[in-house]
DNA sequence: AATGAATGAGTCTTCATTCAT
DNA sequence: GATGAATGAAGACTCATTCAT
């Protein structure tokens, strides 16, 4: 019916604990004080049913990488671009990356920087290409749609994504002890300021 | 005339050598892949002159944060504490670090994510410790003065911080293609904006 | 139909393999000065295989030690103990020792010196916990059934072992260039003049 | 007037700095495990001053051996060879091992192991080409004298020193805790039921 | 004589990957 | 599909030795 990859139609169970316990295991030790033995040891499957189910490591880390690049982008989408304005959108922005990171703190810290340069070549998902436009568009809708201020784009980029993203670190280095969700207005208040017209 | 560690008055030219090299490497490609061999090969020395000099590969690396860290505190106290009111203290905090990230890329980057857990735990120098604590003193300061609005020290520490830090990582993502430095003014703006009460 | 390890009923040959290499390079030139690489050279494995079976050097350093302890005990047990006197114990002990030095010089060599202090704390096997215990028992039960004369427990056990040990000894260093068990007989007599009541 | 080997007619002190660190080091550690930086640190010298006094560290363990040699020797002929009968000599032989091995006990366990195959060929001193002539030499004069039975001359060697040497190597070893010199009556009493005629 | 920085070959060990079963 | 024994290249680190000062 959805996405699946064997002719069961299900992801095979062994495919998914791998997936799952790597993307622990990478958040938690980075990608290269994590060896295969790790994830067989931890997931509980053997070395011979890593390299059926994936190329070699580095094919697994891009596999989970996509994972989270595409959840981050179907996020987006459904929360962020659907909102008709600017000041919506960027409330959507923010409360959708602070829910995502309560939620699931793992593939929030997996985007941000469980990704060695070998996997991809840039430092944080939203940076992505892919990434990176998605967020730069909405800004360019809120210029011309007058809502915000004209400017250098990247700096808006900046402000808009640096803030969301730095209180997300801190919260993940238990800096912060609270949800972000608690902070969802302030946060949104102090990026409008900064960029409305 | 000051600190020194041999009978010659300077730094051992070995030390230095290894040390500027291997925060090259580490930057470049990581604490992980970057191996000794490496070192030794691009620094042009032996193997054992570096464990001669440095306890083991974790000390090395500490030892050059702690190098770049003792300088961001330098720059801190210097430009941005010695300013009299937060205005122009944030001027200057964005002056400083985009000047630097200008000036010395390496050192700025490796104070920025060239760090694995093993070696300091935190993920971002200007949130160690006293990184942390120097920026949310003059944003408790502007709060007193009132020039800042009240509010969660940690969303306009997260503003403050984050919008300056993601600047300079998308400068050294090749995202930007220009110096930081012409931005100084605007970056400026967007946070006073988002702060001032 | 006793002991295996794999799914054939039998050690892996490799297992096998590295044992009685490493066991003999221990013995030719010491526990230290025999390297990983000496041992994958003379046993035509690879390295990875020694570290699959072998948690480290020392671990089957351990491990040989403690096969050759096995079969000492195994032998005291089978060919000394279940005489019924103290002077045919004896005799059987000498017997037992040379014979088996004859034929496997190697094995009883490892049991006799190489072993490093980091793997077995004790210096002769014979003094092992259990191999001291042994053959202090039939000096006990000699006394007791009043064959051999009291006195220091110790100064016994020194002749007993020492005697025997002492000819394997120079046996082993080409001193003596006949087989020991020639000299079964007068080597057992001296002892049980020195002994008996 | 006697043995020197500087031109102030006293070993310099620091050589005998070194020897004594290396000598007690090696007994300690063995001589593998005793690493050059290791007698530095323990010895109070430059790693210079070591090769300056001793071409390296095999000589070093090669001079060390010939000292404790060389003192077997003095002390055999002092209190041994001088006793005019066999049991004389065997009672003095027992005694002065003990007692040395309670004066010196390092000297003593280094001649008995601390020395590798690479230092000297063969495993005990007392076995070296001149310390086996020696007790040899006592052994043949008792059977020639009629003093003690005729027979295999080895097998006797092994009961004289092979008694002797494990009863120190127990001492050392700690399953003996008092004073060999405790048991050298008993001791010389068994060597010489065995050997007598 | 003495120092200790420098060297680099060699050590133990890990680990991504393959492949016969 | 799954297993895990086997491989061997590569890594961090040690240490005997040299040599300029």
């Amino acid at each position: 019916m959805q996405g699946s990859s064997n002719r069961n139609g299900k992801q095979s169970e062994i495919r998914q604990r791998i997936i799952k316990t790597a993307q622990r295991l990478f958040v938690e030790q980075g990608y290269h004080r994590t060896s295969i033995p790790d994830i067989v040891r931890e997931a509980g499957v053997s070395t011979g049913a890593i390299y059926h189910h994936f190329t070699n490591k580095k094919e697994l880390a891009r596999e989970i990488h996509q994972l989270a690049l595409t959840e981050f982008l179907k996020r987006f989408k459904n929360h962020v671009e659907s909102q008709p304005t600017f000041k919506e959108k960027l409330r959507a922005f923010v409360e959708m990356m602070f829910s995502w990171t309560e939620t699931d703190p793992i593939m929030v810290q997996y985007l941000m920087y469980a990704r060695p340069k070998e996997v991809v070549n840039t430092q944080m998902a939203i940076c992505s290409e892919e990434g990176l436009d998605a967020v730069m568009c909405i800004i360019q809708a809120g210029i011309e749609s007058g809502e915000i201020k004209e400017g250098n784009l990247y700096v808006h980029y900046g402000t808009l994504t640096g803030t969301v993203l730095r209180l997300i670190e801190i919260r993940m280095d238990g800096v912060i002890d609270f949800p972000l969700t608690e902070i969802i207005d302030e946060t949104t208040a102090n990026i409008w300021l900064a960029l409305k017209k």
